[in-house]
DNA sequence: GTAGGGTTAG
């Protein structure tokens, strides 16, 4: 008996396509659409949409679009398709072009009933705008999913969620979460996500817990989110409790999740740990590397830092522009300025990185800590951008360490230009002139700032103890062990004043009078948090403090003597860097 | 058939 060989139809093909797309097998696919041609079906809506999708997903957004407008009459699932082809593609803006196009179709259209906008479209569409931080457009298909009523798909709050976190509209964002009582694990995810990068990091640990207690397993993407909220927080033992359940449900370590824990550590003041978790990265990316890099360059450790550099270029890993800000950022704390220069000069020739703002701002930061400041305005002066604020805080704080007041008045000037809400500038400022001991430009600075309404940005500090974190504020008795912090103080400022402490209160500017000033300074919150690390931890333990805002001159002063003072190791992060006080010196070199 | 969450600097 003769079989004749059975010809394909469309939807075997259409089907065949789907396949192609899965197994990520562009050229198969584009041989499937050859057959559809000659054989006359690529006016099939099915096997067209598969095409489209195909397309976008492991061919180019050219084809995909290209099929798209060749459908004589497009579904719902065709312009879905090919929206979602943007997005993949990060042509954000053809995203939205599309979907306002569709929308003005959703109408009754020359082919009869428009296509409309279902869940898929919003849930596409979200992510555009989340890479767009479109917060305006965001709110209003945030009411064109209430009107449709998918507030509670789960792929609608999710991407809700998520837009508005990347919008920085953290509180909408909690609200959609809140009012969905939704129990999806990506939904939870994306809340979490967004409490973390907002520096709510308590807010993000507590609805780990409460996700916990729904019974909802997390995954390494949660883990990820959570070790960045414990870096925020600078919470090292929860960092450290937090890595104990990954061990323990038997993840094997993603490299997000190690990434964020090497991080983690590092901004939780102990670089031990952070290498540890780095060298157990199975294979190590260039963030992981960055990572690492960053870290080191944050405590200081500038030499090690170019060694880890060193060692990741021997394994044949090709930095990125932000590796580099974090190798010249090591030679800054370091002091290496030769160094510097010469990764400088040659990033482009040997890294194929062209040097952008960062990289320059850095290098002025660098210069100008040096005292090179000629050098350092002649970079400003031939660089190819115009001098940002990152530039002028450069300049700002080279003027303040090498007392010069005509450069330290200009940057100023400059700086409350670009960022007039800032009390920092005035606060620098102000120092320079005190350390000039010229007292009437202090008072000049005091009287604009209360005229002008710049309020000093409240210092705050935190100490980990266990897993709880404490807040301190300046002068703030409050604490449940308040008295004991307040006798600590009082106990230790006899041999802080024979071992040479005098109260810096002429740069303080707070509005108050002299004898309440030196009050306040001596209960600054890093002093109070110092305080209570020597009552609440063990003796020799060492003791971890994060504040908010630089760690002040006069704090900076008193914590090297209390370290020798109470022979203990006291490690604080500021807004910059690691200071680590031992043995009466700082690891800065009182640079920073 | 079309849709979702995470990492490095300043």
């Amino acid at each position: 008996m003769i079989v004749s060989q059975t010809q394909p139809n469309e939807f075997t093909l259409s089907t065949m396509i789907n396949a192609c797309t899965g197994l990520e097998d562009g050229r198969q696919g584009r041989k499937i659409h050859g057959y559809l041609i000659k054989l006359g079906y690529d006016l099939d809506l099915f096997s067209a949409n598969a095409l489209v999708d195909m397309y976008a997903k492991v061919g180019t957004l050219k084809d995909s679009v290209s099929v798209f407008n060749g459908i004589a009459k497009a579904d719902i699932v065709s312009w879905n398709a090919v929206i979602a082809g943007c997005v993949l593609l990060e042509s954000h803006d053809c995203a939205l072009e599309l979907f306002r196009e569709m929308n003005k179709e959703s109408g009754v259209s020359m082919y009869g009933e428009g296509v409309g906008v279902n869940q898929t479209t919003l849930s596409t569409v979200l992510k555009s705008i989340a890479s767009l931080q479109a917060s305006h457009i965001c709110r209003q298909m945030h009411a064109l999913s209430l009107k449709s009523g998918f507030e509670y798909n789960n792929y609608i709050v999710n991407g809700l969620v998520d837009a508005y976190g990347k919008c920085g509209q953290s509180e909408d964002a909690s609200r959609v979460f809140k009012e969905s009582q939704t129990s999806d694990l990506l939904a939870f995810t994306s809340m979490i996500t967004v409490y973390s990068q907002d520096g709510q990091g308590e807010e993000a640990l507590k609805l780990y817990l409460e996700m916990q207690s729904q019974g909802i397993k997390p995954d390494a993407f949660v883990y990820s989110s959570l070790f960045n909220a414990c870096a925020s927080l600078s919470a090292y033992e929860q960092a450290k409790q937090v890595h104990v359940q990954v061990l323990k449900l038997g993840f094997i370590i993603d490299i997000f999740a190690g990434n964020s824990l090497v991080n983690s550590y590092a901004k939780c003041g102990s670089i031990d740990d952070a290498e540890r978790a780095f060298r157990e990265i199975p294979e190590r990316s260039i963030v992981s590397w960055s990572a690492m890099i960053g870290g080191m360059a944050q405590h200081g450790h500038g030499r090690l830092a170019l060694q880890m550099f060193n060692e990741m270029l021997k394994e044949g890993v090709a930095p990125n522009h932000i590796t580099l800000v974090s190798v010249l950022c090591a030679c800054n704390h370091a002091g290496l300025v030769t160094d510097a220069k010469r990764y400088f000069s040659s990033m482009e020739e040997l890294f194929s990185v062209q040097p952008m703002e960062e990289h320059y701002a850095c290098m002025i930061d660098i210069l100008g800590r040096a005292g090179k400041l000629d050098e350092a305005m002649e970079l400003v002066n031939t660089m190819p951008y115009e001098a940002n604020a990152a530039v002028w805080g450069a300049l700002l704080g080279a003027a303040r360490i090498h007392k010069n007041v005509d450069l330290g008045s200009k940057a100023a000037e400059m700086l409350i230009n670009l960022e007039p809400e800032k009390s920092g500038t005035h606060i620098l400022l102000a120092n320079i002139y005190a350390s000039a001991g010229m007292w009437d430009g202090v008072a000049k600075i005091r009287k604009v700032m209360k005229d002008s309404n710049v309020k000093k940005e409240p210092g705050m500090s935190w100490m980990e103890i266990k897993d709880k974190v404490h807040t301190f504020i300046v002068g703030d008795r409050s604490h449940p062990r308040g008295k004991e912090i307040y006798a600590k103080l009082e106990e230790l400022s006899e041999p802080l004043r024979k071992a040479g402490y005098v109260p810096m209160v002429e740069t303080d500017l707070h509005d108050v009078e002299e004898r309440e000033k030196a009050k306040l300074l001596y209960h600054h919150s890093e002093k109070l948090a110092v305080a209570f690390g020597l009552i609440a931890t063990p003796p020799g333990a060492p003791i971890r403090v994060k504040k908010n805002l630089r760690i002040c001159l006069d704090c900076h002063t008193a914590i090297k003597l209390v370290s020798k003072i109470a022979s203990r190791e006291i490690i604080v992060r500021d807004i910059n860097r690691f200071h680590h006080f031992r043995d009466g010196l700082c690891s800065c070199g009182d640079y920073w």
